[in-house]
DNA sequence: GCCGTTTTCGGCCCGACTGTTTTCAGTCG
């Protein structure tokens, strides 16, 4: 799929835009492209081909017409067009805080200045002092905004921000001063990165309540602290905002902050419409504020119902909103177990016992043991016979339990040349079977695919686990066409995985919509190697919430009965 | 450059902060 490389494409051209002082609202248009381009889970190549491009909303004749150059030629002119005198480094310089369009350009004129090292250099020699709108201050601010560019860690994952989120909130509570706390931003949306933290307080004395936050543990660095807002630096390298609004205007606070920007926006075009004005302060009607405390009162001012934070990325949500169409969201108390989980027969540390304790522990009625088999070696893998006995294992220990199972299961591994790693004989005696992909990354896409859908149409294999086996910012998954495999999948009754593990969330977000849209059913699990990872299903559900998932749609939503049915379904198919 | 329950032109989200000004532009979220 071209689909990326055409966003980036189009991100650049704003970008450049905006360096050249372009209408601001054609840069947007650009913008909205890439980030539409960058969305869709259909290969735009072939919705070119079906010349549907200007069906999509933010996409018209123009854009549509210099897709269709970059898919035909390999190259789009406007992109050239628009290079041509500047370059790739200046356009980075923009990236800098306190470094915007107009101060790059300006100093790329008066000065020169091309890139990086240009930039330091010139302030080195004292250059920048005297220069339309630039002063004292405003160095000093470039210097940091440099420092931080160059020290600047990438978005970190939801599942190292969680925690800290949560620590940071627990810890706040005990503050009496504060009324109300709750996380915004992308973490409150459950995105897969985070580019820092945002927390919302509301309480009466706010010096007060940012002096305890600033105070707290795990604060390596305090960044700002005022009457209203403090910023810091955790242990864990993150950035923290704490903002502390009036009790009247929380609502409102948490729906602007919580974003997307993309949503607000939205929100804001059809306010506007209907005569009103939405800020983080309220929602206006002429000068009378109609709303503000609840985000409720928002949502229900615009004449729609409220969306969950994790629906709030402009996809749709807002016109499902206004109809009255939003899925009902799967909670995190509608799961019921979890089926994929290792134990110290192969790579996992905790015995059966432990594992199920805990899993009682966090409401479960039943959890699989599914251990990896004999190929992945380095997992310390199960031979046959050492499967056999794991199963006569956790039959003698399932007599222990009242209202509580051990599943038999496996991770079996899908082998290079698409056989599995167990024979069916064996695989026919476990509750569930997962399978996956551990080895030959670097085939190509078709041969992939090929060896997933034969997995897919073993009449023992229930589930899929991590579907593209990406590692989110240190690999790319192996390439493999999804679509085929959610077409296989529904054909046959198999599941797909979110796999709940912070460095993965796969299946992500899209493709759970596109699962659920194609009538793929999901399996939410947590991959857990120790009992202190079993926590991530947070992570998952957040996932799937952001999939539209209902708990209809997710297999470990369903009784231990209901569970059984679906797996053993499948064998009787054909 | 896109879009239309004011539809083919004329709009396009909102507010705060900062540093630089002498009434505001630039940047950010």
């Amino acid at each position: 799929m071209k689909n990326h490389e055409i966003a980036a494409l189009f991100g650049r051209i704003a970008d450049v835009l905006e360096l050249k002082g372009e209408n601001s609202f054609r840069i947007n248009s650009y913008r909205k492209a890439a980030r539409v381009i960058g969305d869709l889970t259909e290969d735009v190549e072939e919705l070119a081909r079906a010349g549907k491009l200007t069906d999509i909303s933010g996409i018209g004749k123009g854009t549509a017409e210099k897709i269709v150059e970059y898919l035909n030629t390999g190259k789009m002119s406007k992109y050239e067009e628009v290079m041509k005198g500047v370059s790739e480094e200046t356009v980075s310089l923009m990236q800098i805080s306190g470094l915007g369009p107009k101060t790059v350009a300006m100093l790329n004129k008066e000065l020169g200045i091309v890139g990086l090292n240009d930039l330091e250099k010139a302030i080195q020699e004292g250059k920048l002092k005297g220069l339309f709108g630039i002063g004292d201050k405003k160095i000093e601010n470039i210097i940091k905004g440099i420092e931080l560019f160059k020290t600047s860690q990438q978005r970190i994952s939801i599942g190292m921000a969680y925690p800290v989120v949560k620590r940071i909130i627990e810890e706040l509570r005990h503050n009496p001063q504060i009324k109300d706390i709750q996380a915004a931003g992308s973490l409150r949306r459950m995105k897969e990165t985070i580019g820092d933290i945002d927390i919302l307080a509301t309480g009466i004395d706010g010096k007060n309540i940012v002096k305890s936050f600033v105070n707290m543990r795990g604060v390596t660095q305090v960044l700002a602290a005022g009457d209203t807002k403090g910023s810091v630096r955790v242990e864990e390298g993150v950035q923290v905002d704490l903002r502390v609004v009036l009790e009247d205007e929380f609502g409102a606070a948490l729906q602007y902050f919580t974003g997307s920007k993309e949503h607000n926006i939205h929100l804001r075009e059809i306010a506007k419409k209907n005569g009103l004005k939405i800020s983080e302060y309220g929602i206006f009607k002429g000068e009378r504020k109609i709303g503000g405390r609840l985000e409720e009162e928002i949502y229900k001012a615009l004449g729609m119902d409220w969306i969950p934070p994790e629906l709030r990325e402009n996809r749709g949500e807002i016109e499902a909103a206004q109809e009255g169409k939003l899925p009902k969201l799967i909670e995190l108390s509608d799961i019921k177990g979890d089926l994929h989980n290792h134990s110290n027969w192969s790579d996992g540390t905790p015995a059966f016992e432990e594992m199920a304790e805990h899993a009682i522990k966090m409401g479960y009625k039943y959890l699989a043991v599914s251990d990896h088999s004999k190929s992945l070696h380095v997992a310390g893998g199960l031979k046959d016979e050492e499967l056999l006995e794991e199963i006569e294992a956790i039959d003698k220990l399932n007599k222990k339990f009242k209202g509580f199972t051990l599943l038999k299961a496996t991770e079996v591994d899908i082998k290079t040349d698409g056989s599995l790693d167990f024979p069916d004989k064996l695989l026919e005696k476990l509750d569930v079977v997962v399978a996956s992909i551990h080895s030959g990354f670097k085939q190509g896409k078709e041969k992939i695919t090929e060896r997933m859908l034969a997995a897919i149409r073993n009449p023992y294999v229930n589930i899929i686990a991590h579907p593209t086996g990406r590692l989110i910012s240190k690999r790319e998954g192996y390439e493999v066409d999804l679509d085929k495999v959610i077409a296989v999948c529904a054909e046959t009754g198999t599941a797909l995985e979110i796999n709940c593990y912070y460095d993965r969330l796969d299946l992500s977000d899209l493709y759970c919509k596109k699962a659920k849209e194609a009538g793929v059913m999901i399996a939410i699990s947590t991959d857990a190697h120790h009992l202190d990872q079993m926590w991530m299903i947070e992570l998952g559900v957040g996932i799937a919430r952001r999939g539209w998932l209902e708990a209809k749609n997710v297999i470990n939503t369903f009784s231990i009965d209901k569970l059984k049915a679906f797996c053993t379904k499948k064998e009787t198919i054909d």
